[in-house]
DNA sequence: ACGATCAACGTACGATGTACGTACGGTGTC
DNA sequence: GACACCGTACGTACATCGTACGTTGATCGT
């Protein structure tokens, strides 16, 4: 039996297998040995599949509750689990993040974003904000990630020393961090951000 | 005379007129009263026009040299100069912010940013990762503005109501705070994350 | 004047998303 | 048991897409 559930576990396996290009109605239905129009009686149309992929992905987002803890650690925590599931299905990350779907990536992670800014000691309206704000950063940093890394390994080889190369009249600072710039750790920069940013609504006054 | 630059010209405004959808080689060539096949040759693949696209309007950044002011007025500029010209392009954010192309987006605006962070005080790999970080809160907020966008108006009218009638006793938060989250000003929002960043930079040890 | 070069073009092909009509198996009603 | 109904799977068909390839015509150096 053909279910919703199957086509988009199908949609997503193959992008992880084939990469995003290879993501057709064709080739779902082929991957589950089914014609291509029985797809149409579960999903409307590509669209709502590429969403429900989204929604899929996130879904396995866990949120251990653990509301004793420092509500600097949750927040850290539940940043940290969106980007998990991220990296776990690396490329269907685009597609999580350029569809993190109606407000963003369904309620429960919401809600727990909402609590944690409250047991943090934020009003309503504030909170609100916060979330939005480190969302941002989260879906910016994944984004980040996977361009540098496209980047990265289709530059020749020596990116370094092309950007070493540049002329050091107009570009000091390039030149002089070219290594700095070619290198990329995703985790630590990540991390990095984090800090900088939870660090930063510490500071707040409530 | 066709030029690469006339084709991506066409396209930008194509894209801006009648939507991202409506982008496609045939359209820009009808744009521009020449046969498809002409744009081939300034152009390689579509891909690479999407890159083009991306590059033209980033290229819009001004960056005005201003180093005698505070780091921290500088680096809002540069950040603000960033989101300015994605909105004055609203419907190419997101080819700008997915295709933010090599470097995130020339070299320019990447050597200001090191020379704003070498100028407030802060060594080489530290400069690095904080333009990281603020890149990746820069890209992720215009994304992010353009979801909400279509989310509200995807939204039947009254989403307010629809977050408020969830059950309460999942959602506590959520359905309280209903109002906000279907609430958008983008530039507050933008703003009120820009100035986190901005101070939690302000408050790191050189 | 003439050959070379190259921008513009037309044709053509394979792949894609999906509208539409059909076949068929299971389920409820009498 | 007969029959109407409905949902699921399917096949065909079409418009549209990106682009490979071969041709034409104008321009320019000699």
């Amino acid at each position: 039996m053909l279910t919703r559930e199957r086509i988009v576990g199908a949609a997503v396996a193959l992008v992880e297998r084939d990469g995003a290009d290879a993501l057709s109605m064709r080739a779902v239905a082929g991957e589950l040995g089914v014609a291509v129009m029985s797809l149409y009686n579960h999903v409307p149309n590509k669209a709502a599949l590429l969403k429900g992929m989204a929604e899929r992905v996130l879904a396995d987002l866990d949120l251990p509750e653990n509301r004793h803890l420092d509500w600097r650690v949750r927040a850290r925590e539940l940043i940290r689990a969106f980007r998990r599931v991220a990296r776990e299905n690396p490329r269907c990350t685009d597609l999580i993040v350029t569809h993190s779907v109606e407000v963003p990536f369904g309620l429960k992670p919401v809600e727990r974003g909402l609590e944690i800014a409250h047991d943090a000691g934020f009003d309503g309206p504030t909170s609100v904000r916060l979330m939005r704000a480190i969302i941002s950063y989260a879906q910016g940093s994944l984004l980040r990630e996977t361009e540098q890394m496209r980047m990265l390994d289709s530059l020749p080889a020596d990116a370094a020393g092309a950007f070493a190369e540049l002329d050091p009249e107009r570009f000091p600072r390039v030149t002089l961090l070219a290594k700095e710039l070619t290198e990329h750790d995703p985790e630590t920069d990540f991390e990095f951000g984090l800090d900088l940013f939870i660090n930063a609504i510490d500071a707040l006054p409530r």
